[in-house]
DNA sequence: TTTATTTGCGAAACCGGTTGCGTGTTATCA
DNA sequence: TGATAACACGCAACCGGTTTCGCAAATAAA
């Protein structure tokens, strides 16, 4: 086992009694080399388990066949099966992919993108932290000419590819049919000001609401922590009185539906008889809830298959990505946590 | 952007009139450089945002940093939480992780581990293929010296590092019980004869079963394709017949948890009281499924730091990691499919 | 003061492929 | 048959750090 006496390029010249070079280009099936010397090659190298080394071709080409995933968890539906979109793509192009978890913390996105500067990977897809309060190392990175694409969470703010859905309208569509389904006081569950994504699908909640001149809209909308605890206290907060609690509910990411489900069970609510509740979800479970949970389904896969492929090209064909935004529609599952008793 | 004038040792050798030796040596604090030297090395380093190239320093050192996690799946709650605990415990040691999906198909499997013999990580952690009929490319990496550990999927004739649940007692507690509920006809829903692990969940399984007298242990142990429409059908056929059909099932795999589901409703077989379902899961929304499931909950977070843990001392240590088997014990979290109505 | 030792740094080989250029051989054409 | 072109391959630099060795100057010991 320690004599890892591996075959170079070396040993198949010594072998043959040919240079170095020569083998290279075999290799590589280049024309300046006859078939004859080829096939030579092609055996020794078959014969002595040649592997070509990934550091000294890299070394050269500055290409690492690499790409970098980064995302903020991956026990989560939507992103496990967006990774599984990814690696689709990538492994079909001959991409590797490196997976970074960010656990929604920036201190550990810019540990990542320092990781990233020493040429590991040939570019980056990423889903930014909930609290984005700064975006400095996402630029620095991108300024040494790494492509990078933004799915999901996006940095509106820095022009390169993004690929995410259609946010507005599925805030939009989620109020709208909790409101068709009757409810009065329709409440938006937030985790973050700073996303986006989230302030789009807020300003579709809020759209809807006051074309059906739903009167909390100012009202309506609330952040929500991610930790535990302090989450279901806040939402226990929100549903205990009986006279002020909201009878609909959309929630912005479905890391909230085990705590709501948790403190409906916990305050004797039922859903949908007292509350209504519609999530931006993949959960694949969702028709087996107790109640059945009405999704927002975000093509999770499709996303991350686009992601790839952008930057795979932007890779391969030096593509820029200034201005390539793709839109990739949700659709509205309707189960029995939003209808009508 | 196309004018990547990146930063060599060479620049700042330059810069400051010393030799690219004497940087390299700075920049690793090495004791034959002086202080001020040192300083003023740093100082242009920092200056002119100097990265130490990956593809340079692993070309000598003939280390990568990162280590490749290969599973069948990602879209489930075992495996995701198992890489979050690998992701855990590799960051924290520096090392990055290259994530390959089989889809439990062992031609890919043998094509993932072409891909690695080229040095691009420096250790190996593998959750094998369903089908797992041959493993001559495991076998053939490691003969390269390449360290490996396998985790909750292992192939018991190669000796090395294996992190891995209480399979025998799991299936034992399983089935023990359904029989403890008063079921009189339990069977065992497996995805695969070859899978050790699947094996040892059955022999505990028929242990139980041959303990309690349940005369039906030769008879009770079904591969289940997880082809979604074979399967379906599979399953609907075993459930069809009210005199023929068991009233208690031990499920091997989180995967057929929705199958059954479906086909329970589809042919109004209610849960609990017709049939009694068990599962090995780590499904967050266990709890509020409907009927709450009852399921074997692996340590899959601790299996993947344990496996971690393994494969960072195998690399930094040359620890040898035969005779490594580590066994994290599973837990028996009862609700209400498996419960007496 | 002389010798021995330590300190600080440069020169160059090395890791393992890649590639431009030059050269000798053979094939092509007038 | 001589000039030209195509072919096949060797040589050596190169990618960017790392590391051994050697040397000169500074310091310590004799």
């Amino acid at each position: 086992m320690i004599s890892q006496n591996h075959t170079t390029i070396k040993t198949i010249a010594a072998k043959l009694g040919i240079s170095k070079g020569t083998v290279s280009k075999a290799l590589q099936d280049s024309h300046e080399i006859s078939i004859a010397t080829k096939n030579k090659v092609l055996e020794a190298a078959n014969e002595l388990h040649y592997k070509p080394n990934h550091f000294a071709s890299g070394l050269k080409s500055r290409k690492s066949k690499a790409i970098a995933v980064i995302v903020p968890e991956i026990v989560d539906s939507f992103f496990s099966l967006a990774i599984k979109g990814i690696e689709t793509v990538t492994q079909k192009k001959g991409y590797h992919i490196n997976i970074y978890i960010t656990n929604d913390l920036v201190s550990k996105e810019k540990e990542i993108f320092k990781l990233l500067s020493d040429g590991r990977v040939d570019g980056v897809l990423i889903s930014i932290c909930r609290d984005a309060t700064c975006s400095d190392h996402i630029k620095e990175l991108m300024d040494t000419g790494m492509p990078l694409v933004f799915f999901d969470r996006v940095v509106e703010d820095i022009e390169t590819g993004k690929v995410v859905t259609d946010d507005f309208k599925s805030g939009y569509n989620a109020a709208q049919h909790l409101i068709e389904q009757g409810c009065k006081r329709v409440c938006f569950f937030s985790i973050s000001e700073n996303l986006s994504i989230l302030q789009k699908r807020v300003e579709g909640f809020k759209r809807a609401l006051s074309e059906k001149h739903i009167t909390n809209a100012d009202n309506s909308v609330y952040q929500i922590s991610t930790d535990k605890n302090k989450c279901q206290e806040t939402i226990t907060s929100l549903l205990s009185d009986p006279d002020l609690r909201p009878d609909g509910i959309v929630i912005s990411v479905e890391l909230l539906t085990i705590p709501i489900y948790t403190v409906c069970k916990a305050l004797n609510i039922s859903i949908p008889e007292d509350l209504k509740v519609i999530c931006f979800s993949n959960l694949q479970y969702a028709s087996f809830l107790s109640p059945p949970l009405t999704t927002i389904t975000q093509p999770a896969f499709e996303i991350g298959e686009q992601a790839a492929s952008l930057i795979c090209s932007a890779i391969t064909n030096n593509r820029s990505l200034k201005n390539e935004k793709i839109i990739c529609p949700s659709q509205l599952d309707i189960r029995n946590s939003s209808l009508v008793y």
